[in-house]
DNA sequence: AGCGCCCCGTAC
DNA sequence: GACGTACGGGGCGCTA
């Protein structure tokens, strides 16, 4: 990712400040305080490691007034001096430098930004590519002259890509939107009454302030049209302040840049000075060889039968079982290691590196291992598996940067247990997924910008109304999204009849239902409750989705999790598409915006009831397989069942009290939560239930079943085997024990359909490929397959009918609903 | 400022 | 307390 040759650029005083800031109490035995030069000195060594430069300098603040402050007096008017331990700790950064043999630039009256703006400049002149270290956001509007690293982000390099995707915004509006937004820790006002969020609004759709200025009669919010005009030459004097000068009279001779091995003279005695032992080993290793060797490709090391692999940046690390870690370029010419079938590749998380040999055109062939999938499948139940935390879990290690060994321990250690204990599940499964879901990912979905950028305005302006009226109500202002505010105001101010109070904060509840029951009588719970919509669907979709486009392609790639659910489920990120809303007009709406290529047409497959089915497939209940068998409407015949009346005699009202029942089945439902569900009392809710038992008796013994076995067992399967855990099964906390219950009731469902969704996909994959059909599946959402399809293809509705149908031979059919539409709204 | 927790709401 | 699985936005307190 990063191009060569590359010159990197500390900026030294927000290096400094974060040091300080984070790590307290480090001093030398004689009381000196090093914490912020230590910090520094580990950043230095981590950055150096990773993106080692062929040029660097730090820049530094000098003391005294700039050329900002004479712009504007009050300029970091409001800024805390620097504390006197961290000024004190700014020579020893300097000596370490000096030491380091890296230069240092400062220059009084003028800012580290402006230096570092200057010097990239000409650096770029000068046929380099810089990398800026810093935390400032003011440098983001030099993007793309420049690339940024955050080293408090995981090592995060800004792109144009990743500012849009932070602030919404091209770099080279980051002026106009902090010249809007303000600066509190630089004291730049900014307009008041537009924050962030307004501040992006605005430059979106108008570009610039100085656009936005001159059309300021067209801004829709009154407070804000009112603060741009009251507050032009404020915010005029604003960006300025934040705007970078690239052009100081400095002049940089290359080669007292050029990154130089430190002088280990004066280095080692002030490591020693500042008692930083452990850097020294660091810094100036003694041991006979570096443990990372960045070699060409053809020089790869006499390989075994299994090289763990690891892609970061532009990088493959590979590790063959003895140092060194053997560091290679990304390229073409490790098409043959990765296509070696005779060569075991490992690598944590597969479908990323899938993605990113596919980026250079390699596709990783069999045979291959992830320990992330292999540690999911084992404790599924843990919820993070980044490799530190299961490294941390397993071997109770911390790790450093140096991870392919640490990842072939974890595959020596999980390799066996996986095939003792979920190998179908590891090999037909996740493993053979991973790379439909990459290609699922890369294809992304197309999006119609325009519809969601309507709503949106449409939306802000009910908003705006619906707050007017809230506020008269209520009469104040207060902040509706806070729902303790809210509560306040209703309950406490307005006397409204108060409801139950929430377990963890002792807050009045302002959940939908307690609102929904005040809206009946009163007026300010009704504007309430559609605030909420309204604020919900802008804030969760409507307002995001734009941001996450590739502006290339118009495209939404969303991140498919495959080692998150605990019970084998897939689940949807950045954004999460499988929770778009469906129900509700305005959620049809926003399903509306997806749509397929120009010509092309969506076809939407979904499994019917698939997890009723499964129930009765595991449950062997000979009721419940025959109403599926005879294709019965499912609701309908178990309201018939459990009332004893005529199938035909079923009501509305009867059949979706089933349906609640049905669902409750599946979750492990309590009489208490099937009585809110329906508004009935909890002697119904439980007559209802005892009745359902009777009838389907297979089913009750089959839930006693499941219970007994992960009593004694501890641990529930999916029809393929897929394990979950139950710790709590047996404990003696009734609360705990019955969530425990819950879950080993409801996983062997839930996990059995992801494991048959998962299986077909992957079937349908492979034969969209072997058949040459351009149709590609974009979107898995639990139980439905989202296909994108060129008009001549769309016979693949049949194909994809019965090979999600036929994927699995269940003891009562799997039926599934096809459907097709020009947008995927009209799929539902 | 960044993180984590809470409340709330969306999906299946 | 009270029906399973997720993700995510905003509020808000904590910490650094």
């Amino acid at each position: 990712m990063l191009k060569h040759p590359s010159f990197l650029i500390i900026d030294g005083m927000s290096q400094a400040y974060r040091a300080y800031f984070a790590i307290r109490g480090l001093a030398t035995s004689q009381g000196l305080p090093t914490n912020a030069v230590y910090g520094f000195a580990l950043m230095l060594k981590r950055v150096l490691d990773k993106f080692p430069p062929e040029y660097i300098c730090v820049a530094l603040d000098s003391a005294g007034p700039t050329t900002r402050h004479a712009q504007y007096d009050l300029y970091k008017a409001t800024r805390t001096k620097m504390p006197q331990d961290l000024a004190d700790q700014i020579p020893y950064i300097r000596r370490f430098c000096e030491a380091m043999r890296i230069p240092v630039l400062a220059f009084p009256g003028h800012e580290a930004d402006d230096i570092i703006g200057t010097v990239c400049t000409a650096a770029v002149g000068a046929g380099l590519y810089p990398l800026v270290v810093t935390l400032d956001k003011d440098l983001f509007q030099l993007v793309d002259t420049i690339l940024i690293l955050n080293t408090s982000k995981d090592d995060m390099i800004v792109d144009r890509e990743k500012v849009h995707e932070l602030f919404g915004v091209a770099p080279e509006q980051i002026p106009d939107l902090l010249g809007l937004w303000g600066d509190a820790s630089d004291n730049i006002p900014g307009a008041p009454g537009i924050g962030e969020k307004g501040a992006r609004d605005l430059i979106q759709k108008f570009g610039s302030i100085e656009a936005l200025l001159d059309r300021a009669a067209e801004v829709t919010s009154a407070k804000h049209r009112t603060s741009l005009i009251e507050n032009r030459q404020q915010i005029e004097m604003s960006k300025r302040l934040v705007t970078i000068d690239t052009t100081l009279p400095i002049t940089v001779d290359w080669n007292d840049l050029k990154f130089r091995p430190p002088d280990r003279a004066a280095l080692t005695p002030l490591l020693r000075e500042l008692e930083f032992t452990g850097l020294i080993k660091e810094y100036l290793p003694t041991e006979a060889g570096p443990v990372i060797d960045v070699v060409q490709s053809e020089e790869l090391p006499e390989i075994r039968d299994r090289v763990v692999f690891e892609i970061i940046a532009n990088r493959v690390s590979l590790w063959t079982g003895k140092s060194p870690v053997v560091v290679v370029p990304l390229d073409q010419r490790l098409k043959a290691f990765f296509s070696d079938d005779s060569i075991r590749k490992i690598t944590y998380d597969v479908k990323n590196s899938i993605a990113r040999l596919r980026s250079v055109g390699i596709e990783l062939s069999a045979p291959y291992d992830d320990p992330q999938l292999m540690a999911y499948l084992l404790f599924p139940n843990r919820g993070k598996y980044e490799l530190a935390d299961v490294v941390f879990e397993l071997a109770g290690q911390t790790i450093d940067d140096v991870r392919a060994p640490w990842i072939d321990r974890l595959w020596q250690e999980l390799e066996p247990k996986v095939r003792e204990e979920v190998s179908t599940a590891y090999t037909d499964i996740e493993l053979p997924l991973a790379p439909v879901l990459a290609e699922m990912e890369s294809v992304g979905i197309r999006i119609d910008v325009g519809v969601l950028e309507r709503m949106s305005g449409e939306m802000g302006k009910q908003l705006d109304e619906l707050t007017r009226h809230i506020y008269e109500l209520a009469g104040c202002d207060f902040n509706i999204n806070s729902p303790r505010q809210l509560g306040e105001i209703l309950f406490d101010k307005l006397n409204l009849p108060k409801p139950r109070k929430l377990k963890k904060s002792g807050q009045y509840s302002t959940a939908v239902e307690v609102l929904e029951e005040l809206a009946v009588q009163y007026e300010l719970p009704r504007f309430v409750l559609e605030y909420r919509q309204l604020s919900k669907f802008k804030s969760t979709y409507i307002d995001v989705i734009p941001t996450l486009l590739n502006p290339e392609t118009g495209r939404l790639h969303t991140t498919f999790n495959q080692a998150a659910a605990a019970t084998g489920r897939l689940s949807s990120s950045d954004p999460n598409l499988q929770n778009i809303p469906v129900r509700t007009d305005l959620g049809k709406k926003i399903r509306g915006a997806f749509i397929p290529e120009e010509g092309w047409w969506f076809v939407a497959a979904d499994y019917s009831q698939v997890e009723l089915r499964i129930l009765a497939h595991l449950s062997g209940d000979a009721r419940l397989a025959e109403a599926f068998a005879a294709g019965e409407d499912i609701h309908r015949r178990t309201a018939a069942e459990v009332l004893g009346v005529p199938i035909e005699a079923v009501t509305s009202e009867q059949r979706s009290r089933a349906k609640a029942v049905n669902f409750g089945i599946v979750y492990g439902q309590t009489p208490y939560g099937l009585a809110q569900q329906l508004g009935i009392s909890n002697e119904e809710a439980a007559d209802f239930i005892a009745r359902y038992f009777a009838r389907y008796q297979g089913v009750q013994n089959y839930i006693e079943s499941c219970l007994s076995l992960a009593r004694d067992t501890g641990v529930t399967r999916t029809l393929f085997g897929r394990i979950r855990q139950h710790p709590e099964i047996n404990s003696r906390n009734g609360m705990r024990r019955s969530m425990a219950e819950r879950t080993a009731i409801n996983s062997p469902i839930q996990g059995t359909a992801a494991d048959i969704i998962k299986l077909a996909m992957i079937r349908i994959a492979a034969e969209l490929r072997d058949r040459n059909l351009r149709t590609r599946m974009v979107l898995q959402v639990h139980d439905e397959l989202i296909f994108e399809v060129p008009e001549d293809e769309l016979s693949v509705r049949d194909l994809v009918r019965d090979r999600m149908q036929s994927v699995v031979k269940l003891s009562v059919p799997l039926t599934v609903d096809v459907k097709q539409g020009r947008t995927w709204e009209q799929l539902g």
